[in-house]
DNA sequence: GCCCATTTTTAACGCGCGCAAAAAATACAT
DNA sequence: ATGTATTTTTTGCGCGCGTTAAAAATGGGC
């Protein structure tokens, strides 16, 4: 930088403040900067910077699994935008694993991040080392909310999602019955399912569950596994059934496929499936999975204003904001 | 770490050693050490260290398209791959975009990696960008091959892919035509199209490539816009169809139900389609999608082993290892 | 108990930059 | 032209650690 410097005309604690900011800087220094910048392809050293800057630029960007399109999804869009407000996100996937998690959020630490977006494993977290790192680092919760941690949770409204959609199958067909993990790995299972059940005896029906074992993230195989020891056992007391969560439908709908039942809204057809998430593949299942979809771009928007609001010193009382979603009404349902 | 090694009764440069390469210590000063690490939870900041170290524990490793499982799978392969091995992986995507690919290459090289696994996007990388980075980052391509760049290439065999899978549906019903973009997106494509015709002509067949119109990486949509206009002109001359990839066929077997098409090795079936890369989505689709799989831990691990021996200092000829991929016989083909 | 090889300690420099205080220069309004 | 507010320059410290050279301590073999 002292080279650089040199070469530009300009002193050295000027360059670095423009580094810093180049809006901080008069224009026609700037320019200077700028054109020397266009020449000599200097720039500054992350680590030097980081280390006696008090905050760094980087926003570390943590979902349980990124292996699942819904989250990769969703981290591209928190990504971008951090890109785009100047920050420096860095991606991290727990990969499904409460141990994983626990060392990622170890190093995320150590990266002292200016703020986290941080979508927990949920049920088998390590709640005491979530709380511990949300002591630590300014941390925003999106996806699924444990406890009341971090600055603030943002999130779907799963009880407007579950109601939404049960209605519209009341309204179009026989009312669902639901389908769900025994041991749902994370909360919003729980939501979903209480919201169904509220659900259907404000329509005037009653409410089924049928919960199916499994343990893990492969919820398809899960789904597939479940749903043909349902079909088997004739569980489902309805002709409709509503997913916990698309890709628990993805492996029903599979299941169906491989009992030889004909799903959709057709006369002829045995079954109607819907799911809840909006999963980027739901278009391309056969037929097309009717879901109720997350409000990528509203959730990711007020996840990363709200997490720099606080970096910036705005922070509120914790708060938890839930967005509806909107209803893909296709054809499996 | 000055007062971390007061309260354990060390001399700073051992404690530094010991965090470098903890055997690099006797036994005794080690288990002080860690015993002290025990409880005063002290941790060497990373920006220092790696400010001063010559070559930094960071490995970076770059996808064209995270949201697509079959690249979030292989990133995670290789990360866990690299934890073991003791650095630190950091995750990008270029999110289909060659800009985004060209930042993401600069900030990289800021990161002072020890070595970079990127699978190139492809046809619109910028092959300038690509190989300046090459030149400065050690680095190992994957996935798809672009020109001779960087310190070896690690992928699968096209080649024996599409012959595999072609002989395969040959044995076992009519010929396959070829389905594919017109404008693949990577380098791989064209490959699947000469070993079709090949091993067309081999068997004694006929080849025939329908290419579809399509810009970007929404293949599946593609698929299913493209595989609607081939069945409405009828430009399949066989009942078979072999995608050039598991995410096109999947947007076709979605063209194929909503026109009433049967799909599969039934006699009452009206089409075959099989695909090829063993998406991680291709067991769940309905039917069940015929595709030859990468062989995800080979492919991983012989990156990673040729990066880490180059990293080592071991750098051989620059050289190209493909790996054969795995017959997955389902229910479409 | 002595010698030698290895390891640890002591002392000190440097990495590349952020940051702060005081002095100098610049911009703008009157 | 004068005065004031803002920017820039000058000067220099310090961040937390890697690294080195020389001195001191340690360990194992005999």
């Amino acid at each position: 930088m002292e080279e650089f410097a040199a070469v530009s005309g300009i002193s050295r604690p000027t360059v670095s403040k423009f580094f810093n900011d180049p809006s901080s800087v008069r224009p026609k220094i700037r320019e200077r900067i700028e054109a020397a910048l266009r020449e000599h392809e200097y720039r500054p050293n992350i680590y030097a910077v980081n280390q006696n800057r008090k905050l760094t630029k980087t926003i570390g960007i943590v979902v349980p699994l990124l292996v699942d399109p819904y989250f990769a999804e969703i981290a591209r869009t928190l990504e971008e935008r951090c890109i785009h407000a100047g920050y420096r996100p860095t991606l991290f996937s727990a990969h499904g694993s409460a141990s994983h998690e626990e060392e990622l959020l170890d190093n995320l630490r150590a990266l002292k991040p200016a703020g986290v977006l941080l979508a927990p494993l949920g049920r088998t977290s390590n709640k005491e080392a979530l709380r511990r790192f949300c002591e630590d680092v300014p941390t925003l919760i999106f996806d699924s909310s444990v406890d009341e941690l971090g600055l603030a949770f943002v999130g779907s409204d799963n009880a407007q999602f579950t109601t939404h959609i049960a209605d519209y199958l009341c309204r179009t067909g026989e009312p669902p019955c639901f389908f769900e993990m025994k041991t749902p790995a994370n909360p919003n299972a729980h939501r979903r399912r209480q919201a169904y059940i509220n659900a259907m005896e404000s329509f005037g029906h009653d409410p089924q569950v049928v919960s199916i074992d499994g343990e893990g993230w492969g919820f398809e195989e899960i789904g597939r596994v479940g749903g043909h020891e349902a079909l088997a056992k004739d569980l489902f007391r309805t002709n409709t059934v509503l997913c916990s969560n698309d890709r628990l439908a993805i492996g029903l709908l599979t299941a169906c496929y491989e009992r030889g039942l004909k799903i959709g809204r057709d006369p002829d057809c045995a079954i109607r499936v819907a799911g809840q998430d909006g999963h980027p593949h739901s278009r391309y299942t056969c037929p097309p999975l009717t879901t109720i979809s997350h409000d990528y771009d509203t959730v990711s928007k007020t996840a990363v204003d709200t997490l720099f609001r606080a970096i910036e010193g705005n922070v509120d009382a914790w708060k938890s904001t839930r967005i509806e979603g909107k209803l893909l009404m296709r054809d499996s349902a």
